[in-house]
Formats: structure tokens, sequence, C-alpha cells
RNA sequence: GGGCGUGUAGCUCAAUGGUAGAGCAGUGGCCUUUUAAGCCAUUGGUUCAGGGUUCGAGCCCCUGCACGCUCACCA
């Protein structure tokens, strides 16, 4: 570890310490408060007090880390932050003597760990403070923390020379969390969305189950695998890439109601809404179809709305987002002709879709199929507008395999997608149960991805084999977390809502 | 993968091709209810890396690396 000057100076510090016997890493803490334990019941004590009751000291011993200090001749101010906020330290000579304030002031720095033991009062200022009896060396940081200093001005935080570097702030995330409060914000906001989706699904008699991440044949997703190998069976595995075939297997064993909230892992490009592993949640739910799934999905986000925020009216990107159910409905047809004025029903081969957008100079890819061609529009025209919650209904058959025909239209899948601020956010279909239909479907999708193959469905056997046992009608649902906690923190990109994005190599320099 | 941009002190940022700077942090002082404390003094640099042009490069050119934006890709 190269050390710089700064880091050197402290390292001596923290060797003087244990020569005067001192442990500056010591193994147990005695904290009998937290910050904001401490002065709400300061704030009781006084509040008791002014109804008539006796007003009594208000003993603590906090721990913390100190992240700041004002040194003022004989007397300190500090202020140590833990998980619960920050608090202020009052150290003076009078109760700590010369000799221990001159110790604070010579061998702690900003960032150390510190238990402090004392009284709470109010200062002059107003501020509930610490004052302080006796401090203990807790966790001595030999590096300085990036400088992250803030004051409140008229209720707002002012922050002046924090850590903004992104990808200092994502490699060192550590430093990150440290220094920025609305990033630690962020996570615990993503731990109260997930833990609000587990309480809204076992609500509804939903079993959480755990399925193989490490899988010998992938699918339930049109992406490419990252592949990894199991030395002693000798054979090659696929990290999955979605949750789906294995869900479906056990709505076969009679587990009719099942999700999973996971990680995925998918071999492509990076973007601000793409991260090379991602959180999912899948649910399948026997007897149900999409119509179902889309009513619960309103309940569902307005319960996370409800139980995380408080408002189901939220703030993304610039935009007012009211998420109160219901959605808005749209079918697909309807919203491309909307959109870019052709009406795909009117279009039923890939030759006359490809001349209706060429006569309106939309770009049309070559080698494309009819879904990718209407799975691009969508995508270039459709998406970036749909900024209220809204749900788009009714897929091509070709660029959904696993989703059920809708009755009278064999063009046409009983599929809905919704989305979010311009963003994708979940994806939902009346599960295709037929055994037959879906070998043929899978046949389908070979031979329309043979050439390039690394997206094409490879034939899971195993999978038709458990259909070929009878598998109950049922609807499907995933949703990307990643992107539900941006939306409901306004965060702009996934990596902000990732603790550790992937991030290229860094060159060991 | 393509285009555009960025990379300078621990952090945030300056510097016309001509001696690399400021604020904060650090270090040494003064100061007993302060709060981005203040005041005085002071340390700190492989200017992302490697080449090139030039009397002289943080700045211009080339190559590479990383990050950001964007396009492509992507359920």
């Amino acid at each position: 570890m190269e050390l710089s000057d700064l880091e050197k100076i402290r390292v001596e510090k923290l060797l003087k310490l244990r020569q005067q016997g001192i442990e500056p890493y010591p193994t147990r803490a005695h904290p009998t408060h937290t910050a904001a334990q401490a002065i709400q019941e300061f704030e009781a004590m006084k509040q008791n007090a002014q109804n008539g009751g006796d007003l009594l000291p208000v003993r603590a011993t906090l721990a913390g880390r100190i992240r700041s200090i004002r040194t003022m001749g004989k007397i300190t101010f500090a202020h140590i932050e833990d998980g619960s906020g920050r608090i202020q330290l009052f150290l003076r000579v009078n109760e700590l003597g010369e000799a221990q304030l001159e110790f604070f002031n010579e061998y702690f720095d900003l960032g150390d760990f510190i238990e402090a033991e004392g009284v709470l009062f109010r200062t002059r200022t107003g501020e509930i403070t610490l004052h302080v009896f006796a401090f203990r060396m807790l966790a001595k940081a030999i590096s300085p923390l990036p400088a992250a200093k803030d004051e409140v001005v008229d209720g707002q935080v002012v922050r002046h020379a924090a850590l903004t570097d992104p990808e200092t702030r994502y490699r060192q995330r550590y430093a990150d969390l440290a220094v920025n409060p609305e990033v630690r914000d962020v996570f615990r906001k993503r731990a109260a969305i997930v833990r609000a989706i587990r309480e809204f699904l076992d609500a509804r008699g939903f079993l959480e189950v755990e399925t193989p991440i490490l899988q010998p044949i992938y699918g339930g997703a049109a992406a490419r695998p990252f592949i990894t190998h199991h030395n002693q069976l000798k054979q090659d595995l696929y990290l999955r890439i979605s949750f789906e075939l294995y869900l479906k297997r056990l709505l076969v064993g009679g587990l009719e109601r099942v999700y999973e909230i996971g990680r995925d892992f998918r071999n492509e490009g990076v973007s601000f809404k793409h991260n090379p592993e991602f959180t999912q949640l899948e649910y399948y739910w026997a007897y149900a179809d999409y119509e179902k799934v889309m009513s619960l999905t309103e309940e569902m986000l307005a319960y996370i709305c409800d139980t995380v925020l408080g408002t189901r009216v939220i703030q993304f990107d610039g935009h007012t987002i009211d998420l109160n159910p219901p959605w808005r409905r749209l079918s697909l047809r309807q919203g491309l002709i909307e959109a870019v004025g052709i009406d795909i029903t009117e279009y039923p081969t890939t030759e006359s879709l490809a001349a209706a957008m060429r006569a309106r100079n939309l770009p049309v890819k070559p080698d494309a199929p009819r879904g990718k061609l209407i799975d691009g529009l969508l995508g270039d025209y459709l998406e970036p507008n749909l900024i209220q919650p809204t749900f788009l209904y009714d897929y091509p058959r070709d660029i959904s395999p696993l989703a059920k025909n809708k009755p009278g239209d064999p063009s046409t899948v009983e599929r809905f997608e919704g989305f979010i601020g311009g963003m994708e956010l979940c994806n939902a279909f009346t599960e295709l149960n037929d055994p037959l239909e879906q070998e043929k479907r899978f046949l389908e999708m070979g031979r329309a991805y043979e050439e390039e193959d690394e997206e094409r469905h490879p034939m899971d056997e195993d999978y038709l084999r458990a259909m070929s046992y009878g598998m109950p009608p049922n609807g499907g649902f995933g949703m990307g977390i990643d992107r539900l906690v941006m939306l409901l923190t306004d965060r702009r990109t996934i990596r902000e809502v990732i603790l550790f994005p992937h991030l290229r190599e860094r060159e060991e320099d």
C-alpha cells in the first residue's frame, strides 16, 4: 500500500498510540445510544420538565465517525456520525483536563471512529450536544475521506467540494457512501422496495423460491449469456438470463403461485439502463392471465409507493408521474398508429411492413423479421414518450415465444409491457402451456435466429417434458428491480442504484 | 464497436506554448458555547500513461487507458 504524506502522518499517530499502550483498534465498543436516540431522549426529558417533571441529566455513550473538528483553544467541538445521523461533541478542558484535550487534538482526525461518554445539553446556538467526560479511539482512519463539507442554509443542504467524480464514486463506493448521505438513502430505499415487494406477494399466497443460477441450458429471454465451466463435471454452464423456465416447472409441480427475486446475467452492452448483472423479480400465477397480472401490477406498484414513499406521485427526470391505478392501457397496435401512423395489422408480412416504414422514411434494419421491426418502432418512437404509467398490450407472436396466442388472432399473443418515465419496467404474458405449440415455437425461433445463433432460444427438452405433464394456465410477470429503484429514487442511471456497478478493469498503475 | 467530451495536490477546480496555482483538507501557532468558525504561517504535483513537434508542452500532434454523454447493440 503506497502511502501519501497525509497517510504517513496518521500512521505515525497510530504507532505512537500503540507505544503509549493505547490500542487504536479496540475489540469492543459500548454505545448506549445512537445519535438520534440521544437527541430524542434529551428532548423527551425537556418535555417532561416542562410538564412539571424532574429535569434529570441525560447521560449517553455514543460511537461514530468524526466528521468535523473545530478547535478553539481550551474547547473543541466535533461532529460525529453514526447510522442514525450526526451529533455534536463538546470537549472542554474543565472536565477533561489539559492532557486529555491535548490528546484529542493530537491524535484524533476526521474519519476516525470514536466512542464518547457524557451528558447532553443545548449550546447557545441551540444545538443538542454531548458534553464529553471521557472518550476513546474505536478505529483510526489512515486515509482521509474525500472531503465533503456541507452546511444548512435556510433548510437547504449546500454541499461544498463533495466527492463527485463518478468513477471514484463507483469504484470506491465505500468512500461514496461514507461522505454522501443521500447515496446511503438510495440503498436504504432500495432495500425497502424489495421488502415491500415480498410483503405484497407473500400476503397474496405467493411462495418465494430459489432456482438455479448456473444452468446447462439458458432460456426465457432473448439475450446472450455468460458462459462458465464446472471443472469436475467437465461441463459448460450458463449464468441464467431469466428465471422463467424454472419457475414455470414449479407450476407443473403444484406450486401454484411462485416468485423469485434474484440476479440475472446478460452478456450485452452496458448503458444507463443496462448492467451485466441486474436484479429481477419474476412471478407466475396459476389460473391467472395477463389482464389479472396487469391489475396486480398496478396494485403492487401502489403498495410499494405507499409503503416506501408515502405517496403515489413521484418525480423522475423532471417529470411528475402519477402511479395511482388504473394505468393507461394501450394496445401496441394503437400505440404505433399514434406514434408512427402505421397500423401493423394492415402489414402482416415482413416485406409489407418494411415497405410501409420506408414510405414514411423510417429506418429499416436489414434482415430483421417482422416482430423485430415492430419492436424497433416501439423502442424508438413509442417507449421514450411513455412517461406516465402505461401498459402496452398484445404483441407480435414471433418475438414472444413463451406467450399464449390471443384467441382468434394467430399473429398476436397476450403479452404486455409496463412503461414509466420512458423506460420499460416490466414484461408479462399469459403463459403458453401447450407443450406441442411450445415445441413448435422453439423450432421457429431456432430457425429465425439460425444465422445469428447467439440470441436464439435453445430447445429446452426438459422444460417441454415438464409442460407435457400438464401446466395450469397462468400469468407470468417480470420486472427489473434496478429500474424500479431508479424511478422511485429519481436516479437517471442504473449505476446509481447498484452498489458496485460493473466497470472496466483498471490497468494496474 | 463509432462520434463527442473529460482526466492537473487527498477533495472541488484554475493556469495565452514561457517559473504549475486557489479554496478546503493536512502541518505549526492564537482563541472556553463554536459550526463551511476565523486569523497568521506553512507542507503538498510522474499535470492519466507512452511517444512526437518545439529553444521551451498541463496546453499542439500521435498511440494507449479510464470515465462521462451519445449512437449502435440490447426484452
